[in-house]
DNA sequence: CTATCATTTAGACAGGTTTCAAAGCAGGAG
DNA sequence: CTCCTGCTTTGAAACCTGTCTAAATGATAG
């Protein structure tokens, strides 16, 4: 179609247009790290040492109340984005590395911004 | 071969726990770029040829009205997403590549050896 | 100046989100 | 068994979003 001059640079999302139904399934996973309290959530649980952490101790960070910490990690669970095991009294919780990748895929290689101008 | 490689293992968020303050300000991008209208856009624009994209174009790939689109392309430019510039009539839109990159490198290197090498 | 096309703003409405209090479940301790 | 603690579910209030129609603004042509 075009001569794609500027072909050195592109994000995937600046590749090609993003089809229809791949969006929808993105714009879901975005959807549920866009917010402040589950984005911490995220990287708690991704920092925390072990690979998991219980719910007591991502409670206790928060001024939050327990059942909206608990409604906010069923939005991160729903969307594939954590994993969690109860193991006798503690609940745990831990991250699903192929779903935040796919998010890391969408944005990542946009290379330096040295793009050609106009 | 062993200055700094980052290890196979931790995106950004996965390393540290987000402090709330960069955690308030990702997640009001992330919310800008979650939802498929504004994803498909993004990546229309991003990818159109000679880096920038008239609203007419926009608007006729979606069925959704002309004010719908525009409030759309506004929530991303008042993100820092894309920027706008009017010439004659028509009004053109182009990535702003610093910001998208504060979202690839949120979620960029997570367990993936595939490396850059282009 | 008037007409017309492209885009944005304003106002309104249905539906979804975030949050809390109260109640419900599941394990462990006494 | 009974109680207590940790976590989840439910139900409801306040708020935010996506979409539309109608109207305003900006630019160009006649």
């Amino acid at each position: 179609m075009t001569a794609n001059t500027t072909a050195a640079c592109c994000a995937p999302i600046a590749r090609e247009p993003l089809a229809e139904s791949d969006a929808a399934e993105l714009a879901g996973l975005l959807k549920a790290v866009a917010d402040p309290v589950r984005l911490r959530l995220l990287s708690m649980i991704g920092s925390h040492a072990g690979g998991e952490a219980c719910v007591c101790d991502l409670t206790d960070a928060f001024d939050l109340t327990a059942p909206t910490i608990s409604h906010h990690l069923k939005v991160l669970r729903t969307a594939g984005l954590i994993d969690g095991e109860r193991r006798g009294t503690w609940v745990y919780y831990r991250i699903v590395p192929e779903t935040v990748n796919k998010l890391g895929a969408l944005f990542a290689p946009l290379a330096e911004p040295e793009l050609v101008t106009v």
